[in-house]
DNA sequence: ACAATATAGTCAGTATGCTGATCATCAGTA
DNA sequence: TACTGATGATCAGCATACTGACTATATTGT
């Protein structure tokens, strides 16, 4: 009897669930509403202002779909300004506001906390390996997914 | 700097993504469009024929308000029967017909390669310890979901 | 220069998940 | 019995993700 409570593809799927309930929770204390993929999202366009949306995505995983509209809800709520780029009318270039800037800096250790919090369950020495084991894992997938992660970074 | 790409919930996403993508390729390779999800809540109607929706959704850690939509496209495919319970008004009965019995023995096989696929970035030594530590890092983080599970299985 | 191809982005449609509200029914109690 | 609270299910609305198709613009090859 294999029950799909032992199988990984469901244990990752309740884990990346309760993943993002924590950090949900832990930003929502600050009094934002920011989603996982939203900090994601404005963290690398940070490192590399100016970047378009093709590369962001590859950058973090993410679908070329998908990240349309992201970045249409983070331009709603200021954070950020999509500009046609000046070398390549495709394109749509993206930058930090300043409060995008200030939000993000604010967000960081409430991040970090719910980073901790999912990891709870395990022993400090515990810990280490199973993100080890998570970044390995999750390499050895990464050409399986539709969105696979294109790091130049 | 803290990049996202070593953080255990954007990872978990990832690889939450990545496995979501292998399950669909080895079930659509024998010809079905059946979902993670869908797939989890035939199985567990089949061990508990005339289990009714949130009993359902506590067994497997789903939403309450997400079932619905998921029994209703099973419905719709006749892999299952919903009729209003004869003890509780309120509550669907939910049953697997012939077809969603054959479905879900023809899909195990696929299901279980799809498994072994996740974990193909491990070493077969590592493989056990990561979904150990899967196991008892998703038990700690349990209670934190919307829709935390409830083993009365 | 032109045709073929590739790329950036969007749109329509579908499936999970969530929040919060509502409705119907049931169970316990005054 | 009538009231109160709890429970099963649904609905509206939103945010990720996916598929597949489409437009506009670049690039490449002849």
């Amino acid at each position: 009897m294999t029950d799909v409570n032992t199988m990984p593809g469901h244990l990752i799927r309740r884990y990346h669930q309760a993943s993002v309930a924590i950090f949900h929770a832990r930003v929502a204390e600050l009094g934002y509403d920011l989603t996982p993929v939203q900090y994601a999202a404005l963290a690398k366009i940070e490192a590399q202002p100016g970047i378009d949306q093709v590369t962001l995505a590859g950058l973090i995983a993410y679908d070329r779909t998908t990240i349309g509209g992201v970045v249409d809800r983070l331009v709603q709520k200021t954070y950020l300004v999509r500009e046609v780029s000046a070398t390549d009318r495709r394109a749509r270039v993206l930058k930090l506001t300043e409060l995008g800037v200030t939000t993000l800096h604010r967000l960081a250790p409430a991040v970090e906390e719910a980073q901790q919090t999912m990891l709870s369950g395990l022993e400090p020495g515990e810990q280490a390996e199973f993100v080890r084991l998570l970044q390995k894992a999750t390499a050895g997938v990464n050409q399986m997914s539709r969105a696979p992660l294109k790091e130049t970074d």
